[in-house]
DNA sequence: TGTACATCAGTGAACGCGCGTTCACTGATGTAC
DNA sequence: TGTACATCAGTGAACGCGCGTTCACTGATGTAC
């Protein structure tokens, strides 16, 4: 009983975040309006403000909420690599190409980066949403800087790059990939990027002359 | 005279563009009020609607606008390039890294690209303006597409890549970097992102053994 | 050259709508003694 | 176990503001005859 209604309770901020986001994805945060949002719910303004004291409240939980989803899915992603590969390069191709094989997946073209959503938007809330943003965006260099470097233990680098600019260009090249799939209707777009990434990843430790993996 | 007034005249449709765009690049479309653009050019919303026919009209207005300017930008670029290595391979890569010291001595980081404040906006005017962005990202594709099949005639290329998919990324990459730059205020990140590109298009083609360019 | 009309680049006032936000209140459930 | 109070998850009504849009009008310049 008392963990349904918890539940029922918990559901319907909940239910708020996935409308919200759906929208804002399709239309952008400013021209998403409370009102719909709480149409769709099924419940008062005043519930709405119960849950996130103001307007930017809500894009912060998104972009949060965002975040710590996409840690998880990526997280497991690369584990699952790992399991079946112990060299730490050819997991991670493996975990490139998982990826690429979940987007490809999607029914449709990708539904969207909050987080890029949400850049192109007001200054109010800016401030705090772009913090967020920043720190998630760096959490994810420093673990594939990481990564690099442990595979540069096993295979010299055959192009000198930087580290730090080559996990950024993964980050990057999924941001970019969202818009222009988007823009070209085309949901096979991202996933080749992705695929082109992790050719050159490959490049990079194995050299163009070896053996394909 | 008669020259004079239709400067004049045209500035002010100019102006009215000017403003909106560095708004827009900073707040988002729907952040950007009316009001605000007719103050800053100094004329009233009437005269705003006298140049507009509505608001979702400027915003046609202004992605056209930066086609416009981004093609002229990049093929004079790219000219200047060829003019200084007829190799179609060597030409291209000089034309890449004078995108990127082009972007590095922007004095700020990146102002944003329209197309994709523009993308993650409205339904409203989504479709004219999403095939507007869509036809100018194939014009793109096309371009970049025959210079690799050129270059590919002198350089058969080390690594199998999709032309297409490569075009893509030099869009994509930009598109993904101005976002990145702007959230983590890295003004540097972009030409990385373009010379890294250009790393990877040099391996595509002389493979990562051969001799620094 | 003078006059009549047309066009261009706006002005000024008014409009209704819907947005985000506030605030006093409520009814169901949980907790202390 | 009963009662009193607290908390949680909202409701309902009202608010003022500013947004995009309309429309009748205007004054300066251009064009025809």
């Amino acid at each position: 009983m008392t963990s349904t209604v918890l539940n029922r309770a918990g559901s319907k901020r909940e239910r708020i975040l996935e409308v919200a986001e759906e929208a804002i994805l399709a239309k952008g945060f400013a021209a998403t309006s409370i009102e719909e949002i709480i149409t769709a719910v099924g419940i008062t303004k005043s519930g709405f403000f119960y849950h996130f004291p103001d307007k930017s409240d809500l894009a912060k939980a998104l972009v949060q909420r965002y975040i710590d989803q996409e840690e998880v899915l990526l997280d497991e992603m690369f584990q699952r690599a790992d399991e079946l590969h112990d060299d730490p390069l050819h997991g991670f191709l493996v975990g490139l190409k998982l990826l690429a094989e979940m987007m490809s997946d999607l029914p449709n073209t990708h539904p969207g980066c909050i987080i890029a959503s949400v850049c192109y938007q007001d200054q109010l809330f800016n401030r705090d949403v772009v913090e967020l943003s920043g720190s998630a965006l760096l959490a994810w260099r420093k673990r594939f800087r990481e990564r690099f470097e442990l595979i540069a233990q096993h295979y010299p680098p055959k192009i000198p790059v930087d580290f730090d600019a080559l996990a950024d260009m993964m980050s990057g090249l999924v941001d970019g990939g969202i818009i222009l799939s988007r823009i070209l209707k085309d949901k096979d777009l991202l996933p080749k990027q992705v695929m082109l990434y992790r050719d050159f990843v490959r490049a990079v430790f194995l050299g163009s002359g070896e053996a394909r993996l």
